[in-house]
DNA sequence: CAAATATATCGAAATATTTAAATATATAAA
DNA sequence: TTTATATATTTAAATATTTCGATATATTTG
């Protein structure tokens, strides 16, 4: 995981709709599209665009499902991301 | 930890130059201001404002000795962001 | 106290992010 | 194949971030 990489994640988690968003994920199991964009308070593009940032940086993953798509959580990705953590600790 | 501090977190997390300070300062132990001026390629007021957003998130500390301040990482601040994201995991 | 040094704040320009309305694309259903 | 539904893209406005020059503040030294 190299650095571009670390700056992708953390951007990506420093938005607290996108927060929000994992916390769901994480609590659901997976969560369909559809079902975000009902409990976030915003527009469906706008939805879309944070989506986008949690699928770029790798922390969701998508299913496509029909005309649906659903998310789950990269635990591998998360992971890495930990242990450069952890290397800048202790 | 609250939200906002994950975010601010993330935020301080979210830049290249940044992420050089935490490495740097991790691998010295510590680090002068001003060490970490010349080795940055910015200017002074950029520098600053960068380390105020790493001190302000608390994941550097600062130490002032005379008119010189030298940084440590923290690492209890640091492990609670760590078991935030572990909390989305697994 | 005056001069020098280290760091912070202000003000402004360049760039990036967030948001939403309008529109496009893809899939499913009738 | 026409219509409805789910999601993505485009465009643009509002806001935030990054950067730097100028200047301010704090501390040490002479």
């Amino acid at each position: 995981m190299n650095p571009k990489d670390i700056e992708r994640i953390s951007k990506a988690l420093s938005d607290p709709n996108r927060l929000k968003i994992l916390e769901q994920v994480k609590e659901q199991g997976n969560m369909a599209c559809a079902c975000i964009i009902n409990f976030l308070n915003l527009a469906q593009p706008s939805v879309s665009h944070h989506i986008k940032q949690l699928t770029d940086s790798g922390l969701l993953i998508p299913h496509k499902e029909g005309r649906n798509i659903s998310y789950t959580i990269d635990n591998t990705i998360l992971n890495e991301y930990i242990t450069y953590l952890q290397s800048l600790g202790k």
